[in-house]
DNA sequence: CCACGAAATGAAACGTGTTTCACTCCGTCT
DNA sequence: AGACGGAGTGAAACACGTTTCATTTCGTGG
């Protein structure tokens, strides 16, 4: 979970894609102010001018990486759906194992979770692909279909949009302080139970 | 709505309050980046480094403003409960209220937002105060009490703490642009519908 | 092989959040 | 009155994101 499969996506060649890791390390190793742009220039082994000619900001280099784990994650749904005889016990499980692997790096999470909030001017498209793909993958893991099989009906699309939130919300709390990471996915798992029997009522 | 209602509380003074209020007037006209504590300092006229005796950061000036804002709303409340006859008409007038209010004045709204999600230490506990009033709030909108009647249910509390937080990611996915005004209040509704056909049907 | 333009470089500079420090001011206690 | 201490001041310094620019390198078409 959240590493670096697939890799070699979209317009991205080997230099901004060692940009990214770089940036990823420091991240992790000491979260986003360790993240200092002369450093991860000369850690890429390219001057600070090239990284300003790839990537907008700081920013956007870390929405970079957030990008590029979603990818490698639907990459993994892609041949391994999630398991669980129901949608409750499926739901459970992705944000179960989501939850815990971002949860895992907790300075590389709270770096992301800051980029995305930032809400910096040419930021927005990719936290827009991001929100999709993530969107996606809880539709998918709902309906225990593989990606991209069928239709997901329209609760079921709000559903899984309303998921994201909550757990993007959640996450924000946890980043803060304000709570552990299993709380995150008592209270993800918590909306998705009402979410669901509201569904179900119809 | 958010306006400076209640301005002398807890343990703020003149002076940190003429801080705040100079911040937030930068903030409310050119956004996050133009709340400069240089210019904050000379237009509340002190000197620098009382801002930083005052404040940890920037950021804590800002969320000083929302948790204000906040107190102030809620004081608004207790006086004049919100009106509807049903708890999804309360959710929608509270939360159309509420959105409008932030919106009217986007600036203000995006630097409150990110000082929200910017997780730094020092700031959780304002950020914990602001989420615990405005759960409150909603609590009292759904159950259509005057605010500390009564004792809402468990399941009620649960759906405002996910109502809460639904707001909020949608509110950080209109500060970075992916959505309007109407379609946070559209979003809310929609968590708002399925969570009490949820709850109701227990 | 050469000329051209795009990309990269290195270094300096700028703006702004944050820190530091020596000094002043003012209210309180004795 | 005099001493103390906390709050405030002013100015300088520091760190780091971002910009700028003159120069160099590199790939490609002629």
């Amino acid at each position: 979970m959240f590493h670096f499969a697939a890799m070699k996506a979209e317009g991205m060649d080997r230099r901004a894609r060692r940009i990214v890791e770089i940036a990823v390390d420091l991240a992790e190793r000491d979260g986003f102010a360790a993240v200092r742009m002369r450093d991860v220039a000369s850690q890429a082994g390219v001057a600070l001018g090239t990284l300003y000619r790839r990537f907008r900001s700081k920013e956007e280099i870390l929405l970079a990486a957030l990008q590029l784990e979603s990818m490698g994650l639907e990459e993994i749904l892609r041949e391994h759906p999630v398991p669980g005889d129901t949608p409750r016990e499926r739901l459970r499980h992705f944000f179960s194992v989501a939850t815990h692997g971002l949860c895992s790096k907790p300075n590389l999470a709270r770096a992301l979770l800051r980029s995305i909030a930032s809400a910096e001017p040419g930021v927005t498209e990719k936290v827009a692909e991001y929100h999709a793909i993530i969107t996606r993958l809880i539709t998918a893991a709902m309906r225990g279909a593989l990606l991209g099989d069928g239709t997901p009906s329209s609760d079921e699309e709000t559903v899984a949009f309303l998921l994201q939130h909550v757990w993007f919300a959640t996450l924000v709390g946890w980043a803060g302080g304000l709570h552990d990471t299993e709380q995150i996915i008592e209270q993800v798992m918590a909306a998705a139970e009402l979410l669901l029997r509201g569904m179900e009522r119809s």
